[in-house]
RNA sequence: GGGUGCGUAGCUCAGAGGGAGAGCGUCUGCCUUACGAGCAGAAGGUCGUAGGUUCGAGUCCUGCCGCACCCACCA
């Protein structure tokens, strides 16, 4: 094969994909022990991003590993309707044509939102394919196709029949911008500064006024009451009386109720039962009427007199104005409040009192909470589980029906003529009690992630019994961000147990999340979003892979900035020109046991198994940033810098053929580790090696290999690396061109033959004397305890020579005293381990030794 | 109001009990039998702050100061 002189991405990118796909890699071979991943479906309201990525990435990195390592691996696709999301995409879709949903129609907006769905599922599927994720194609589900529907429904009809979701009437948040209500999961809340308004409520008999304090001044005109704690001494004895409320001249009472803090305001509230929560549970408690002023896109309703027909904040403006022209304002002060808006759209969230349908949480978090308290599914980073168990705890009833028309319907009729509902897997078109065919399904569908929540097992087959379901439940390993733990983890995790009387998976790895270079979150309104296939035709996709994985340390987030991907790409490219080098050398290999090894073989070979070990424990614990570092700091410093350097000076001699054996398994197992991370570039770089045969993809994970390990080797090629240091430091220090080769004197204990090679190689030497005196006017490359290196420079300034003599021995001075002082300290000789005391008194010995030597130089000079 | 995470080189971040690391940036050299997307060398840090534990603390504990995020029904 021919390797041009640079990495380019797009020329080998494109073709390995689909071979890979057709020869059918991804799919689960079938033996061995399996590790499963179910990929956390992709919405379709549009294009993949820089979170998407990371996500792939680290899950294809580990199902790539575990293939690799010869488990029977399956990584199942898909993508998600995304109920709220989708159903605004494509109404800000129509708006763009001038139309809206109302005109089409429900059936019409649906078979719209289809056709969306189908073009969007392409994308991402392409983006997916783009990214080198090895997921099975042809085990992609998608959470609205009929299995999932089917799966949906029998989960939603059993709970009903266990008592476990009920439809209730309760204070809910309604977004009106999407009109529909959401779960508390779904309303973010945000710190505000707002104003608090004080408005005087003058008494009905004329004697004087209450004073409440309220930063939602238009929601008076529903109020049926004003409340102050029972214990206020202020407020005792006007409990019982009535006020006349202003703008509105209806009377309500004074309550007393605990939940009224007197510290607050002036500690007397107004109620607002119907747009309250609070205010609703106190109405609740006193029998007092509800009085409903919106409508459902927050508009005030016929209750609201005058003010009818003006929206909530054209509503506030106008009742502020009447408050002040008739004198009920009393001031203003700013304080800071949460304020809810919705997740979607970013409207802010009216709470509201609506007929719902609810899920019971509390029994069913109960195997939840067990469950990973007692590590049967564990989050990595461990931190997670707290936040985890602290939401399960407090969990509450989770509105599951919204009113959208993108979504799972909610599987109930109700007769039109005894009343009677019917909850059913089925569709039904004659009602069981009285036989009428005027039968009227839910209009509501379900939440999003309800059928996000069955995904582990919904995606195998349930609830047919399948053998994937057998053979591949439960999964093995949850790849997600923490944004979601509560929306979807929690809830699988719930389900899981529920419905399959088993856990969903067992690891939880929870990753960061990608925000910008200024730390703020990728946004479309932002700008500030960076695309992440964009990216891949810019760099290549195994540089944005590697560059995500060397990120991906256990943190919170990632603050982003795209000239990482650079540093990666020119890591692509080392790897693509070392291994090019290779193969440009590899005349007449022929594939032959290793044996006789040189010492910079047995050197990067111990390097290597090291290397094998660190990567294969690191992916393990999922530690994607060490492995990838690991690989990174192998291949380019030691590989390439020093074990290709010292070897080219030999590749034409009679060593030619060892060197080639090492080269070439040096590059394939260090290929092998590269491919969960780069795959594209892995394979096409193996496919060029003698040895390649079918496909990296399945090629073994190589074997940590303990007979590699040579210290010996590692302790001499490290003097060797010292020595050539210490005379390229010279050369460098007294301007001295790297190329010219000088000659260096040994004095002590001679160098063997191997390492001395080497020296004189890598660091451009000509000759290399051993003599038994201190050499006169040369530099000073490298002291120890047992041997010497002076270059022998011509015209030496003995100024700078002697300067850098000083600095040296000062650094070695303070080193000295550092440990002397620790050596002389009692406490230390008491209770530090014998392997610290030992290795403090080896380094004294040795520091007095070199100083001695440098001393004796220094006065030479001088 | 609770909780979590983070303050380490100019910038972005690794490191989690035995004398501080990388990438980018900066400075100095270099056409050297793959790679200038390269090679060699160098400068640059009392590891936010004050205490504590320990023979020994970026590393463990506590307080404080900054930053970010999550949860919570005080209008």
């Amino acid at each position: 094969m021919d390797l041009g002189t640079r990495y380019t991405p797009e020329q080998i990118e494109k073709k390995w994909y689909e071979k890979w796909v057709e020869r059918g890699y991804f799919k689960p071979r079938g033996v061995g022990k399996p590790f499963v991943i179910v990929i956390p479906p992709p919405n379709v309201t549009g294009t993949i991003h820089m979170g998407h990525a990371l996500n792939l990435t680290l899950q294809d990195i580990l199902v790539r590993f575990k293939r690799m390592q010869g488990y029977d691996t399956l990584w199942v696709p898909g993508e998600d309707h995304a109920g709220i999301a989708t159903q605004n995409a494509v109404e800000k879709y129509l708006e763009s044509q001038g139309k809206n949903r109302h005109q089409l129609g429900k059936e019409q907006f649906i078979k719209v939102v289809w056709e969306w769905t189908t073009k969007y599922r392409t994308y991402i599927r392409e983006q997916i394919k783009t990214l080198g994720a090895s997921v099975d194609w042809s085990r992609e589900r998608f959470t609205l196709d009929e299995g999932l529907s089917k799966a949906v429904r029998k989960v939603f009809v059993e709970l009903y029949k266990k008592g476990l979701i009920y439809k209730g009437k309760y204070m809910v948040n309604w977004c009106p911008r999407c009109k529909t209500v959401l779960s508390d999961e779904e309303v973010e809340h945000e710190e505000k500064t707002s104003k608090l308004y004080f408005i005087r409520y003058p008494f009905v008999d004329g004697d004087g006024e209450i004073v409440v304090a309220t930063t939602r001044p238009e929601t008076m005109l529903g109020d049926t009451a004003v409340a102050v704690n029972p214990s206020d001494e202020r407020y005792i004895k006007l409990i019982g009386k009535k006020v006349l409320l202003p703008l509105m001249n209806r009377e309500i009472p004074v309550i007393a109720d605990q939940y009224v803090d007197p510290e607050f305001g002036t500690g007397a509230v107004k109620i607002t039962p119907a747009h309250d929560p609070n205010d609703f549970e106190v109405a609740q408690r006193h029998n007092l009427p509800l009085v409903d002023i919106f409508t459902d896109d927050a508009v005030v309703n016929e209750n609201g007199g005058k003010y009818y027909g003006l929206d909530r904040y054209k509503a506030r403006e106008a009742v502020l104005k009447d408050l002040e022209e008739q004198g009920y304002l009393v001031k203003v002060e700013e304080i800071s409040n949460a304020i809810g808006y919705c997740y979607r759209c970013e409207n802010v969230v009216e709470p509201r009192l609506m007929d719902q349908w609810f899920v019971k949480m509390k029994p069913l978090s109960i195997k939840a909470i067990e469950a990973v308290e007692n590590g049967e599914v564990k989050f990595v980073p461990d931190r997670w589980k707290k936040v985890y168990l602290h939401w399960m705890h407090n969990v509450k009833d989770w509105c599951v029906s919204r009113q959208l028309w993108w979504g799972h319907q909610i599987p109930i009729w109700y007769c039109q003529d005894c009343k009677e509902v019917i909850v059913s897997e089925i569709d039904v078109t004659q009602c069981p009690k009285c036989g009428s065919k005027s039968l009227k399904q839910d209009e509501d569908v379900l939440d999003t992630w309800f059928s996000s929540a069955l995904w582990p097992f919904s995606t195998l087959g349930w609830p047919e019994e399948t053998e994937d379901l057998r053979k591949y439940y439960p999964t093995t390993t949850l790849v997600t961000g923490f944004d979601i733990i509560f929306f979807w983890v929690a809830r699988m995790i719930i389900m899981g147990y529920q419905f399959m009387n088993e856990k969903p998976f067992s690891d939880v790895y929870i990753h960061q999340l990608i925000r910008d270079k200024f730390g703020r979150r990728m946004s479309k309104s932002l700008g500030n979003g960076i695309d992440p296939i964009e990216m891949s035709s810019k760099y290549g996709t195994d540089p944005v892979r590697f560059t995500l994985a060397i990120l991906a340390a256990q943190g919170s987030d990632i603050k982003f900035d795209e000239r990482y991907f650079d540093t990666y790409r020119k890591f692509a490219n080392k790897i693509w020109n070392a291994t090019r080098f290779a193969v440009m050398n590899l005349e007449g290999y022929e594939n032959v046991n290793l044996s006789s090894l040189s010492l910079v073989d047995r050197w990067i070979l111990s390097r290597l198994a090291k290397t094998i070990k660190i990567v294969t424990e690191a992916l393990e614990n999922y530690e994607f940033n060490v492995a990838a570092k690991q690989i990174y700091d192998f291949f380019w410093d030691e590989l390439c810098d020093w074990y290709i350097e010292a070897v080219k000076p030999q590749l034409n001699g009679s060593e030619k053929r060892r060197i080639q054996n090492v080269l070439v398994k040096l590059l394939d197992d260090s290929l092998r580790l590269l491919h969960p991370f780069m795959p594209f570039l892995s394979e096409e770089l193996w496919q060029a090696l003698p040895i390649a045969n079918e496909s990296i993809v399945i090629a073994s994970w190589p074997q940590f290999d303990s007979s590699l390990v040579d210290e010996d080797a590692e302790k001499s090629f490290g003097r060797v690396m010292n020595i050539v240091r210490g005379i390229r430091n010279v050369k460098a220090e007294l301007n001295i061109p790297v190329r010219q080769p000088l000659n260096v004197f040994v004095l002590g204990k001679t160098l063997t033959d191997e390492e001395e090679f080497y020296i004189s190689k890598l660091a451009v030497v000509d000759k290399v004397e051993y003599v038994e005196f201190k050499p006169r006017k040369c530099a000073t490359a490298y002291v120890d305890e047992e041997k010497q290196v002076f270059v022998d420079v011509e015209g030496l300034d003995l100024q700078s020579e002697i300067k850098r003599l000083e600095k040296n021995i000062s650094k070695l001075r303070d080193d000295l005293d550092w440990n002397l002082k620790k050596l002389s300290d009692r406490d230390f000789l008491e209770h530090a381990p014998e392997s610290v005391i030992e290795e403090c008194k080896q380094k004294i010995a040795n520091i007095e030794q070199r100083l001695k030597i440098m001393r004796e130089l220094l006065e030479d000079l001088k």
